[in-house]
DNA sequence: TTAGATGCAAATCATTTGCAATGAA
DNA sequence: TTCATTGCAAATGATTTGCATCTAA
């Protein structure tokens, strides 16, 4: 991403200022195209700037969530993934062995909120569905794992 | 609970021994009737077992977990929330003002797993639908906050 | 008797926070 | 200059683990 798309961005926001490891990490953020955890983002940060620390890193995810900029979500593990909010909504499917996150939409999604909504009189705000189990390639296999413990 | 229930369920293990801790804490969250949390049934415990620990509690819910008597559910937090496996799926829908939890059941469901299987050649083996906003009441309170902060 | 279970304390992992130093506007 | 931001280290909260002791079978 070119510096002035990510200063556009932060400039948008009163008080936000512009600063190095923001438009660092804005950038890998936007480099890696899908799902990336915090401690992934921090190991491509080190290796651009050997000083940026954890914390930051944090504070700024924190920050880019509250801006609307990224969204953050959890797909069973401990740690968070966080991903640019995307104009369309769009749903995911993770392969319980190789980890393969599958970005898909639906539009039945929409008819399960009004269902909701008239149901419960809610007002429904975010909607999510996760789908888990095996990819093609992986349920073929003979040697199935499971996040890291063999299924034999 | 009945103890026999409780001791019926567990016996169908082979290996695994029927403790006291054991018959308290599937009672627990028997009587929980829904969701709860490693830290509200280590509460609970305790005022029928002063002695008990936290490692237990935590070393039984995987225990549990994995033999299929109970799944784990992460509702945007970071701690977890524990439930009795249901014959029927169901989804979960939570305010996040009052943080009420709404369980719904969608026959849509089965609609999503069968396109995303169509599509994708995925075996899916886990449908989750989070569903979050503002119920009824909350909707209609002044001064609504979410998850202890002001949103005014 | 003996493998599995427990309690305790210490360890881990993800995330947050206090504070003094630094940098953007 | 001034207030937001950073790096560091320590704190927090959830969960796990090592180890000596206990207990169900």
């Amino acid at each position: 991403m070119k510096m002035r798309n990510v200063r556009k961005y932060l400039k948008e926001f009163n008080g936000v200022s512009i600063t190095a490891q923001r438009e660092l990490l804005m950038g890998l953020i936007h480099k890696s195209q899908g799902h990336i955890s915090a401690k992934e983002l921090y190991k491509n940060a080190v290796k651009k700037n050997g000083s940026i620390s954890l914390a930051t890193v944090y504070r700024n995810l924190k920050l880019f969530k509250e801006l609307g900029i990224i969204e953050e979500r959890r797909f069973g593990n401990l740690s968070c993934y966080y991903e640019l909010k995307h104009a369309n909504s769009h749903q995911h499917l993770v392969c319980k062995c190789c980890g393969t996150i599958i970005e898909f939409e639906t539009p039945l999604i929409q008819k399960i909120i009004e269902q909701v909504e008239e149901n419960y009189s809610f007002n429904v705000l975010k909607a999510e569905i996760y789908l888990e189990g095996f990819c093609k390639e992986c349920n073929n296999a003979d040697n199935n794992t499971v996040r890291g413990y063999s299924m034999s």
